[in-house]
DNA sequence: CTCCGGTGTAATCGGCGATTACATTTTTGG
DNA sequence: CCAAAAATGTAATCGCCGATTACACCGGAG
């Protein structure tokens, strides 16, 4: 029986899988009650399990944030190959639109990862080698996007390669940003189709005319 | 003598002026250490003050932080008019891009402001009516430049008004956002100069040609 | 079956936001 | 001019937090 199971499950002494429902606990609480009022204290009771369990597993607060981190990074790498994935075929520049797509649609849809990982303060960005490598993996795969694109005369000539980059990208995540800290309201931004149709349009004014 | 003025103000019952000494220890406390270190206590530690006066003069922490957020946006207010005001006399949308350098400049300048103004969850935007007001103020200002722009026919025709409107802004914010946290080392941006240069195309891509 | 490494508990520390009762100073009105 | 009131700061307290430590418990390798 469930109840059973449940009873068993309080009794044991060790928990079985403390680090996973640390994690899921912790974005519980970002979703309930925002990244500020993360507790290691809180997921601990969340996860049946005394105050101090945790650090038998994360050093401090910021490895538990990064280890919420580092799965909100696995997450988006899966969407952005996915997006890519869906645009095979497309000329380069029309992958690279979908991959931006892609981005802010998983941010919109998990914007407690997307939060996390944005964010340089609350974890420690560069003492991870997941965050790092897979978030310079995309970085790559859209530079490589765009020097096909220009290699193929898909980009007006006279558009520097690096202001273009920096552009789509600070685009895109202005975009995100300003979904996650509030700003839509008081821009009347109507639904997230106002972003997409924003992004196409940046696009479509690099492209070759 | 200073020593004496000196040791006068600290055998002061009264402190004179709590509320500004609060509001500029909370500034340095988040330069120092990051805003999530800010904290009542060390603030009124900084003003020579016991831990419970700032309670006097702020409901609480987040009172507190609305204060410097006000602060913040008084300033950024002063900067966008002197930037507009320094391009006077170009056409609208000159003015237009103009308003987005000094957005960027003065949140190179002022990291610490440009971050607590731009958070949604640190403080309550909306109970602040200057914080929504200057707020308004700003977009309104924009808003006009851009139709201003577009009536005297300096905006490509096919271009959707809200679309330009929304890119301009997220891109603006997504530069300085990105600069605040912490991603430029990886995009590999050289200066400040690099995100004019990529405002200033943007602009250049949007204009009637 | 018995160690022993891994895991969770209990107790504790200093710091925090916040509230309360109290002390002191400044202001003000008769 | 001076006492009463308003304003402002102090001290003590509460519950929660991150983090550390000593101890208890479990479960598998020998």
């Amino acid at each position: 029986m469930d109840k059973d199971q449940q009873a068993e499950q309080a009794r044991r002494y060790h928990h079985g899988n403390l680090v996973e429902a640390l994690v899921a606990a912790t974005i519980d609480i970002i979703e309930e009650r925002g990244v500020e009022h993360v507790s290691v204290r809180e997921a601990a009771k969340r996860a049946g399990v005394s105050p101090g369990a945790p650090f038998r597993h994360f050093r401090s607060k910021t490895a538990l944030m990064t280890a919420v981190a580092e799965q909100a990074m696995n997450r988006l790498t899966e969407a952005v190959a996915q997006a890519s994935a869906d645009a095979e075929g497309g000329d380069p520049l029309a992958v690279f639109e979908a991959i931006g797509h892609g981005y802010l649609r998983w941010a919109m849809a998990n914007p407690t990862h997307f939060q996390i990982i944005s964010s340089r303060t609350l974890i420690d960005f560069n003492s991870s080698e997941v965050l790092r490598h897979q978030n310079e993996a995309i970085r790559q795969q859209m530079i490589n996007l765009l020097a096909d694109a220009r290699q193929s005369g898909r980009i007006a000539d006279d558009l520097d390669f690096d202001q273009v980059l920096l552009g789509a990208r600070a685009l895109v995540y202005g975009l995100a940003r300003m979904a996650i800290d509030g700003h839509f309201p008081e821009w009347n931004v109507a639904g997230p189709e106002a972003m997409h149709h924003t992004l196409h349009l940046f696009m479509a004014q690099i492209a070759q005319r």
